[in-house]
RNA sequence: GCGGGCGUAGCUCAGUGGUAGAGCGCUACCUUGCCAAGGUAGAAGUCGAGGGUUCAAGUCCCUUCGCCCGCUCCA
């Protein structure tokens, strides 16, 4: 991976944001070659989702698929968030612990303490087992000062009860004696051998790892705030989208009303979300700020789990399509129990990465997320979302249907494209010290940033011109598509090694028999290997190669 | 947030408290007739940042930022 992070740097693929200023945790820029290669990635997902959607395959009901396209907002209405379970599920209540820093989920605070604390567990078999019918363990505080100072110091070292076994244990008798109709319970017990001040700091809970007073639960916020307005209140407050797919949402029912469109059919929408990932790490794979490609593909509830297959089984072939063709790529169904209570199928589309190995790591989610978002905001607007089929219903006698009225399910396949970008730069690394340039990018030709060179073998002989003609031709047709390169100085196996690095597929040469003949040699950038080719034929053999 | 590692030229990395280094790459010229060939010259550095110790700090100490790894978290 360090090679692959050093290629990046060095060729201009991917730089560290504000790098001059010391980097900024989260944030990755493009360089040129690197924003050319997403900008492929976009457009080759472009193409494919909405202007010939799966190619122009026959979706499920027997028809050609339609797509179209929207660009909503990164900030939109708050309610859109709570409407979404963003706002709720983004900003779990979380306890930090003062001594160690570990963090627990405040509502489920006592669970992660009997499931995962060593030093609960270890400290709860020093009780008597309660006796039936009653909630008070039997409790013995010499034993409880003994696990103090064995067990208790290497488990819990900054438990009360073992920093100061003598003063956290003296409640006990006052506690026990004084009320001896309310025994305490194990949570009790628990607040108190954590407390070493009962009078200064109350009952206090201890952190699961090493028994230290956990802080008051906070708000996890894992959205992106801001302010749309001048002032910075609660009234003013917006969120920057963590996903792209709700402003699709949100928009359904004017692309409904507008655009004549039918269902089955889909809405895409690319653009950036924000993350405020707790530990942003691995390259830009969990980045803060990245860049997603959403389709919500609406149909009757009847037909989504066959639309929801259609969807799976092509984003894995189209990911193969533009390079991910290894075994490295694998789809993994979510088990039943992984799912959420209103999906009927989720999936991942999963690239095991140098860093990920053995596991994977997701590029794309295809999510069967029935009527669930429909539902929401339609609750929190107050807006009908329900969509009138006038395909469905029972026959009328004038031979048209009598209509039904639904709200449609929805599969989602939401891409990453910065992951899309990042395992397509790992599937293309390739190392072959058999080769005079071991280095090398496999790029496939439509996502490669630079489509082409060409060279003169030397420069001189009238052979430079002759390149420059051929390159002005190609790069007239193709340089919509990338780059098209041409360079005349240094040794030829230089400026082949360095298209390699950059993954350029072919390589255009014009040598000493091109005055004579008219040919060129192509070189293939995997195989290394040449052919000649008449140079009038070049454009052509380009153009098939880039799937035109 | 914790623990470990790292941070010196575009890249990979040397560098013992005492003048900032190498290889590759890059630029120019020469040479060059198919795979990072050779020669000559050149440009390129806030030694991550800030503070401290010292006559003197890339080197020692403290703080901080970033990257990698392991925990933790991941709707």
């Amino acid at each position: 991976m360090d090679a692959i992070m050093s290629l990046c740097k060095r060729r201009g693929f991917i730089y560290q944001a504000s790098e001059i200023y010391g980097g900024i945790n989260g944030f990755w820029d493009y360089g040129p070659l690197g924003a050319l290669m997403k900008r492929n990635l976009r457009e080759a997902w472009w193409q494919d989702m909405i202007m010939n959607p799966a190619w122009g395959r026959k979706g499920p009901n027997g028809e050609a698929v339609r797509c179209v396209p929207v660009e909503t907002c990164i900030i939109q209405h708050p309610k859109v968030w709570e409407a979404s379970g963003h706002l709720a599920g983004f900003a779990d209540p979380m306890r930090k612990c003062a001594k160690c820093g570990h963090f627990v989920r405040a509502d489920q605070y006592w669970d992660t303490l009997v499931e995962s604390s060593e030093w609960f567990n270890s400290l709860i078999q020093e009780f008597e087992p309660a006796p039936m019918g009653t909630q008070t363990p039997g409790l013995d505080s010499s034993r409880m000062m003994k696990w103090a100072r064995g067990k208790g110091k290497k488990l819990a070292p900054n438990l009360a009860l073992v920093r100061n076994p003598e003063v956290t244990l003296s409640w006990l008798a006052t506690r026990v004696n004084g009320q001896p109709n309310v025994p305490p319970d194990v949570q009790e017990i628990v607040r108190h051998v954590a407390t070493e001040q009962l009078n200064a700091t109350g009952l206090q809970e201890p952190c699961p790892r090493c028994g230290g007073e956990l802080g008051a639960p906070a708000q996890f916020k894992l959205m992106f705030e801001t302010w749309a307005g001048l002032t910075q209140t609660d009234d003013n407050k917006v969120y920057l989208r963590p996903e792209t797919a709700q402003g699709i949402f949100v928009q359904f029912k004017n692309v409904v009303d507008t655009t004549r469109v039918k269902i089955p059919f889909g809405i895409g929408n690319t653009g950036k979300s924000f993350r405020n990932e707790i530990t942003p790490r691995n390259f830009t794979f969990r980045s803060r700020e990245f860049e997603q490609a959403e389709l919500e593909f609406f149909c009757h509830p009847d037909e989504s789990h066959a639309w929801y297959q259609f969807w799976r089984d092509f984003r894995m072939e189209w990911w193969r399509s533009i390079g991910l063709s290894s075994d490295n790529l694998i789809l993994r169904e979510h088990d039943k129990d992984e799912l959420s209570h209103y999906s009927t199928g989720t999936c991942d589309v999963e690239y095991r990465f140098p860093f990920t190995a053995p596991g994977y790591g997701e590029l794309e989610g295809v999510a069967h997320r029935g009527n669930f978002d429909l539902t929401q905001h339609q609750k929190h607007s107050g807006a009908k979302l329900e969509y009138f089929d006038q395909e469905r219903g029972e026959l009328l006698p004038n031979g048209s249907r009598k209509g039904e009225r639904y709200l449609p399910h929805c599969i989602e396949p939401a891409a990453g494209l910065d992951r899309g970008v990042l395992a397509l730069i790992c599937e293309a690394y390739t190392v072959d010290p058999a080769r005079p340039s071991p280095e090398f990018m496999k790029f496939h030709p439509r996502i490669a940033p630079i489509k082409a060179a060409v060279f003169p073998l030397v420069n001189k002989d009238g052979m430079p011109e002759k390149a420059e003609a051929l390159h002005a031709e190609l790069n007239k047709r193709f340089g919509r598509q990338g780059l098209i390169e041409t360079d005349p100085k240094q040794t030829i196996g230089k400026r082949y090694a360095r298209m390699d690095e950059a993954g350029c597929p072919y390589c255009f040469t014009i040598d000493g028999q091109t005055m004579t003949d008219q040919t060129i040699t192509v070189r293939d950038r995997d195989t290394g290997s040449q052919e000649r080719i008449a140079i009038d034929k070049v454009a052509e053999f380009l153009g098939e190669k880039l799937g035109e």
